[in-house]
DNA sequence: CGGGATCCGATCTGATACTG
DNA sequence: CAGTATCAGATCGGATCCCG
């Protein structure tokens, strides 16, 4: 009577995929970032402008572990002073599809959710 | 001259929908609960032993918040001892569904996510 | 310009102990 | 059984200084 076919998802350990994932972009800055990106190539200190609040750490280390899961690509080119260019890759537009669905959801639904928050607080 | 049409989101303020639900499903658990949910009730104790690593607090904390957000519901039957039932609501069924999406990403990709992790690391 | 290194406070999480 | 309260450790994120 349980489902025989595979589960809706089993992260149940951290090594899964999906945990993975979700941790990815569960953090503050990751989505900003990819979002920029689809629409086209950016440079460092343009990325930082157009995403009010974050640090040079946090975009310098969301690009580097965006880079490492191959979610964008980085060129270096040495002008002076050098120039740094980051692009997103096809892999990381097809997540930013997957993750627009989310924000499609969380648009639609946020009435409801703060509904819920106002039903519960005068409870 | 900004753009006049929403952009993909905007989730540059921390109050957005958005953002909301972004942090969330970013937390450590709440998909995991979720995914349990969406096949049926279950009690506080068995959803404990279902997600191996949860602390009661990390889990009372989880439910406490998803009953807030209109994600589950709670009902105490007045049984000795007394009996709790988390039952997932139609909007978190249909949060689970929207992020069964991603997991469905996250299963099919992790394979190129893991090759450039390797390509990185010996470069 | 594009970062790295360091310090520090805030937050998150888990382990433990206690309760109706 | 279903939690709450408290404390300690880990992690996160930001501010600052420095470098090629």
């Amino acid at each position: 009577m349980a489902d025989e076919s595979l589960p809706p998802w089993n992260p149940y350990d951290p090594d899964c995929p999906t945990r993975m994932m979700l941790d990815r972009i569960g953090d503050k800055w990751t989505v900003l970032v990819l979002g920029l990106l689809s629409a086209g190539p950016l440079r460092f200190n343009a990325l930082r402008r157009q995403v009010p609040g974050i640090s040079q750490k946090m975009l310098s280390q969301t690009l580097k572990d965006m880079e490492r899961d191959g979610l964008v690509d980085r060129s270096a080119f040495a002008t002076v002073p050098v120039t740094v260019e980051y692009t997103i890759t096809p892999l990381g537009q097809s997540l930013a599809a997957t993750v627009a669905q989310l924000v499609t959801w969380a648009t639609r639904h946020a009435d409801q959710v703060l509904a819920a928050r106002a039903r519960y607080q005068s409870r």
